[in-house]
DNA sequence: TTTTGTTTCTAGATTGACTCTAGTAAAAGA
DNA sequence: TCTTTTACTAGAGTCAATCTAGAAACAAAA
């Protein structure tokens, strides 16, 4: 999915907010690549514009995500993770090794899309479900695909806090 | 659950572990306050003998996370939260003003207790559901409890990574 | 008991994501 | 075009967590 300039622009607009180079630039990394890291971001709002503080994408991205036009997500051992697909609730499932992301469809598509039987008097109102498992690159055994080449250091698997080693060069 | 120093003796030996009075006193902490930080625990062994070092406690954590006995927990927005209850797959609901934490448990008790029906080719192992909602404290509207009495500076509600308003002294 | 090898702990520096602040620049309504 | 509001830059600061080297404690063998 890439968002035509005028879509972006639009975005931006139609979230009450106002329209600058930074905040077209990153729509159009994060439409081009779901899950980025901030530091992603920043390097290819970089490609794109020339220089860019740190902060401004640190700003447009928390701005986005109080708008409601980008969702924020934090698998456990990862930084955050930034994406377009907000309102319908799906999930997503982490890959151990590499860490690799992808959605997972919610069979509910509404939140909460869960209820336990017993909340503990909580008030809910969302139920967030990560998968944990070992994606298709990871599970191919010596194969020629980066993930797989790549002996980790460390598995995630029973390993603490490591921040994987993400996929590199994903454009 | 409040282990005693014979059960905790024999928990970290049966793990086959080293045991030493640094292991002995993070298991109690964690027997006492489940889904504790890393601070908080380091605070309590302190407590309880004297000296120790934040790295020894963080050795201790990652330790017993890799050897079975611990499991670590990071909800977004928050830092690694650890407890003693593993095996049994239950999930977690955090309250978005406090950070308070809950145990609640699953109906399956295995994982992955879920599977989703398009899995994109991933091997799962695992279903990490994490509910958010308010705290029965944190629902009182203008109560005397801690959680209630104290108006957030900033709600979690749409807010980004804030680390919470931790229940102050839950000891 | 002493020795020896291994594991754990201490102390201190370091990393890395993220935040805060003050001043400057840019956007949009008047 | 002017003015007000909002956004961006630059730089320092925070904080959880990690890394490393050397000292201390443990456990098994001699």
């Amino acid at each position: 999915m890439n968002l035509s300039r005028e879509d972006r622009v639009s975005v931006v607009r139609s979230a009450g907010l106002r329209v600058t180079a930074s905040r077209v630039a990153v729509l159009l990394e994060l439409s081009r690549h779901p899950h980025s890291t901030t530091d992603t971001v920043i390097s290819q709002v970089r490609d794109q514009l020339g220089s860019v503080s740190p902060q401004a994408v640190y700003n447009v991205l928390t701005t986005f995500v109080e708008a409601g036009i980008v969702r924020r997500i934090e698998p456990a051992g990862s930084v955050a993770l930034y994406e377009l697909r907000v309102g319908d609730n799906h999930h997503h499932v982490v890959c151990r090794k590499c860490g690799d992301v992808a959605d997972v469809d919610c069979a509910v598509g509404e939140r909460p899309c869960l209820t336990p039987s017993e909340a503990q008097g909580y008030l809910l109102d969302e139920a967030e479900v990560t998968y944990w498992g070992i994606c298709p690159a990871c599970q191919a055994p010596a194969s020629s695909t980066i993930a797989a080449s790549t002996t980790p250091k460390s598995s995630f698997v029973g390993s603490i806090s490591n921040k994987f080693e993400r996929k590199a060069e994903r454009r």
